[in-house]
DNA sequence: TCGGACTCTGACGTCAACGTCAGAGTATTG
DNA sequence: CAATACTCTGACGTTGACGTCAGAGTCCGA
């Protein structure tokens, strides 16, 4: 007789605890249970004694919260939104697949990630330019001051000469 | 008799008072006292009564602070060692440009420039690499999306024809 | 089946970055 | 020189994003 292993499809998908959850994304276990309070994550299974049980999915959700806090600075209110846009990704992704989806709407579909997708570029636009000038003008200062360190060596070789 | 105006070197260089101040600069009067107190900025005069009068370097002081914040993320603790650099930046440009500075001297100073602005473009890049990633992620989702329409449009074209 | 490790749900605490308000003083303008 | 607008210094309040702790329950390997 064959094991039950051997007849699961891919893999049995390891879901882990809160601990190692919190550990693999870097958060504290507090902060898990707030984003989950909030909305923002609900872990895909519990265990009979109600204990969370959180998948591979679910930390790369996690993991993108702290991105959106860090990278972009948005605060949980605004995530949330990010995160709303993305399951409605993932739902129009679903229903695009779908063989008994016509043309028109798989346009409509197309044209609603379109929108969704340049409104998060948008955003990252914004930041990225205020970064750049930022940058630039850093760029600027230590452009001078290596011309003046250049000449300065330059000078210094005549003298010696 | 002459004016005093005329007399008067370049500009008189109005300083203001806390309430334009903080609209010159989009935030509170508050934010203004509280930066004050935390250190990081310091309104150049008073009133003979105690009015803070703040010059327009102030304001750029304070537009800093706030860049600092949301461009950079940064909280007050780490700006003040920011604006502690800008300080020290200014010091060294003074101590530059006397005449009583010798080469050697100068190239220490332009070496110190050169760590200080390093330092600060470092943050900058790496703040700029992970919002660039991002873009990139949505750039390429974006890209898939066009690929995706212009194929249905291709097709609709064949199909009508 | 039992002991140690892990997790649960409240509930209160904390910290940064201000918001707000009172009561008193200051500047300005007609 | 009075009315009006602004500003001062405390001091307490608020908000977001968790930290921390207690008391009880759950899971799992020996």
């Amino acid at each position: 007789m064959t094991t039950s292993t051997e007849l699961a499809p891919p893999a049995p998908a390891p879901l882990l605890g809160i601990g190692r959850a919190a550990r693999e994304c870097a958060v504290s276990e507090r902060a898990l249970r707030y984003y989950q309070q909030l909305g923002l994550i609900t872990p895909s299974g519990r265990t009979p004694g109600g204990l969370r049980r959180y998948s591979e999915e679910d930390l790369g959700r996690v993991r993108r919260i702290r991105e959106l806090q860090t990278l972009l600075g948005l605060n949980l209110d605004e995530i949330r939104v990010v995160l709303d846009n993305d399951d409605r990704l993932a739902k129009v992704r679903q229903e695009y697949r779908s063989t008994r989806t016509g043309a028109a709407r798989r346009r409509e579909l197309l044209e609603e990630c379109l929108a969704i997708h340049q409104a998060t570029a948008a955003t990252i636009d914004a930041k990225l330019a205020g970064l750049k000038r930022f940058r630039a003008e850093v760029d600027g200062s230590l452009e001078r001051v290596r011309g003046l360190l250049a000449e300065l060596d330059s000078r210094a070789g005549l003298v010696s000469r």
